[in-house]
DNA sequence: ATGGTTGTTTAACAA
């Protein structure tokens, strides 16, 4: 499953989905109204068969289904709110909804579950992002981070082993030292500190996930899907993290036949800062 | 060390 090759493409050098695959895309769109031509372009270029969206800033009303449906996303399941947050899970293969849209005791929008054909369950989550100060007990919004993810720590826990699942989305956390463009100076900043890694260390063991993309691209290799708006030339200082995760099952690790980070949305016209993160599986 | 930018909504607030 190591390939020794990056999985970085650029508008032009991304590959078709493999032959009997599917492809599930996830993007952090950072307001879907703002980006419906971004969402355009991006399914021009990736043709993806599902496409998992956060940071939707948009109210379930006001969601532009119709546009969606228009590029082929006839299946849609989302849930959002007003300004903040917002998960939408878009789809030419039909889905329903099924699972848990709560955490914390919030109704804040962060998570989405569908099952699809098959069987098999998909998650499109958006972690907190967690302020700035990396202390739970100063930082209310630190805490609703932790406490998040160790929620959903507790619902993989329950959850049976053995029903294939994916789970997608901005996790915000960027686990490993070569998930940031260095790990020494960003031991404190919120998004890597060891509480949160430890963390997100406990969610993924909980139902036995595989992190796709360090399967496919171990350390020390770089990997990163988000750059801040805050860097005058991103591709030149290159400051990223990977906080934006496609985790599967260990039944579906084998069925994973591609993989691509498409790093050239970032300098898309009024961009997201995340970018899109897809994957080919055979299902 | 600090500040740097963006989106929603209109002066903050969140990221």
């Amino acid at each position: 499953m190591t390939e020794a090759i990056s999985p970085y493409t650029d508008d032009a050098a991304l590959p078709k989905a493999a032959r009997g695959t599917a492809r599930l895309v996830t993007w952090n769109i950072n307001s879907v109204r703002l980006r419906l031509p971004l969402i355009e372009k991006l399914v021009g270029l990736a043709r993806p068969d599902i496409l998992c969206l956060q940071e939707t800033k948009c109210p379930d009303e006001a969601f532009p289904a119709d546009a969606l449906k228009a590029m082929g996303f006839v299946h849609q399941a989302f849930h959002g709110m007003k300004s903040y947050n917002g998960v939408a899970v878009l789809s030419r293969l039909p889905i329903t909804e099924a699972g848990p849209r709560h955490h914390c005791g919030l109704e804040d929008c962060r998570h989405l579950a569908v099952s699809l054909p098959g069987g098999i369950e998909l998650n499109d989550v958006y972690v907190p992002a967690g302020g700035d100060e990396p202390d739970p007990k100063a930082n209310p919004k630190f805490k609703h981070k932790l406490d998040f993810v160790a929620s959903q720590t507790a619902l993989w826990k329950k959850r049976k082993a053995g029903r294939p699942a994916i789970l997608v989305g901005d996790l915000n956390i960027a686990p490993f030292e070569a998930d940031v463009w260095s790990h020494r100076q960003l031991l404190d900043v919120v998004s890597h500190t060891p509480v949160e890694v430890e963390g997100l260390a406990k969610m993924r063991a909980a139902h036995g996930w595989v992190d796709v993309a360090r399967a496919r691209h171990p350390e020390p290799q770089r990997l990163y899907t988000w750059w801040s708006y805050r860097n005058s030339d991103w591709r030149k200082s290159d400051r990223g993290r990977r906080l934006d995760h496609i985790w599967v099952t260990p039944d579906l690790a084998p069925k994973v036949k591609g993989f691509h980070i498409l790093r050239g949305a970032r300098d898309w016209t009024q961009p997201s800062d995340h970018v899109p993160v897809a994957v080919d599986i055979a299902i």
